[in-house]
DNA sequence: TCGACTGAAAGTGTATACAATTTTTCCATT
DNA sequence: AATGGAAAAATTGTATACACTTTCAGTCGA
């Protein structure tokens, strides 16, 4: 009955898939079987495939189909530069015009992180921490923002699956315990400084100079 | 043959006529009628127009069909304070690395611009102003930046056609040379302060306030 | 004349059919 | 046993069919 409703739940429930890495990078998504999973016919499996294209999420190939996505080095870099463009500013504007329920929602938020290390929850412990970041732009009412970080978060979750080193992110929480202190301070320019070292230490726990298993053999033996 | 290529030249087809004008605002599409335009099915119509949601440049409503997006007031000032965000950074991180390659590139992009100026074509002077910002993130060599701007400035242009007021960004050539001349002239926080009065310029060339003719009785009468 | 009902026309939402391509299987050949 | 290749199976790409919803026109009644 409603188009949009029906295929969106595919689109949201492989994301999620794809974000919570249950569906590893290069994973074949075979469209019969989606369809089959999902009890709905191919052509709806295919608007979804189509739209997480656009979200990078996947890619598809012609006539051969749909591979969960394996974002190179180079574009895990790219990725997170925009991201420390976006989101520098972003705390910029927030620390000025932050307000008390602002914090309370941080402070919350800071506590569950701080909690899902504690029970070593990683799964619960990785969503949140991306989720800080969404929380923040969702918290400045900007939509708009919030859609476009949220995005490029769902990247990160598929490129730290790939470039994911021993010594991780682990402190990641406490990064973001101090940011937030550097913006009830409202000491504009330490909690951007802070946001800015937070995300590059992230890039840096990755092992971006991996050589990541490669199927196609020309670029393996090159 | 290619299933990529059919529905994306679709897409661009459709994206051009948008971002071009050429499709207005709150135009029905209908998908019969595409199919027809196009020569092919609804089916690659159905699914280059889910795409197109996702480029918010189009909304499905359910049963009712697609129309061309209609930005109100408050995503338009969304989508520009995501601009702000992203090109302040990005001229920062532009002027650090410059190049003298990057250097005549824009410079031949700002000539181009005043020729459009000069010769009174305001069609490709609203391409080329746009692309100008654009053009800057690809010479950064940032594909995902590049992606990302293209996509906030397609949405621009919508907004541009539902709020643009009688003095519309008349100067943002003079604008862009003077950014340009403080990028050349490697001064970070004049480049940075310029970028950011030129796209507040711009912003506020429209008429976000007006009220924008509704179809929506309920909305009109409010 | 205006409004509400009714049936037809048009349009959307989903499934299925079928051609074209790729992948797999299996057998013959070296 | 390893290689090559042809037939079979599986998979993708596109069109079409059909149920269901919305839209529209025309008619009837007040």
């Amino acid at each position: 009955m409603d188009s949009s409703t029906a295929t969106r739940s595919i689109v949201d429930a492989l994301t999620k898939a794809i974000v919570e890495h249950r569906l590893h990078p290069g994973t074949k998504l075979a469209e019969q079987k989606l369809a089959d999973h999902f009890g709905v016919s191919r052509t709806l499996i295919r608007q979804a495939l189509f739209q997480l294209v656009q979200k990078r999420l996947i890619r598809m190939e012609p006539a051969r189909g749909a591979f969960v996505a394996t974002p190179s080095s180079d574009e895990a870099r790219q990725v997170f530069a925009v991201r420390r463009m976006i989101e520098i500013e972003m705390t910029r504007s927030f620390v000025r015009n932050v307000t008390p329920a602002q914090i309370k929602a941080l402070k919350d938020h800071v506590a569950e992180e701080k909690a899902a290390v504690q029970r070593g929850d990683v799964a619960g412990r990785t969503d949140l921490l991306g989720d800080f970041h969404v929380r923040m732009a969702e918290l400045m009412g900007n939509e708009v923002l919030a859609q476009m970080l949220g995005e490029l978060i769902s990247r990160c979750a598929l490129i730290t699956l790939m470039y994911q080193s021993s010594n991780a992110a682990e402190h990641s929480a406490e990064e973001h315990s101090d940011i937030l202190k550097a913006i009830i301070a409202k000491d504009e320019a330490l909690a951007v400084k802070l946001m800015d070292e937070h995300l590059r230490n992230v890039e840096e726990g990755l092992a971006l100079d991996r050589k990541v298993p490669s199927n196609d053999i020309a670029m393996a033996l090159a």
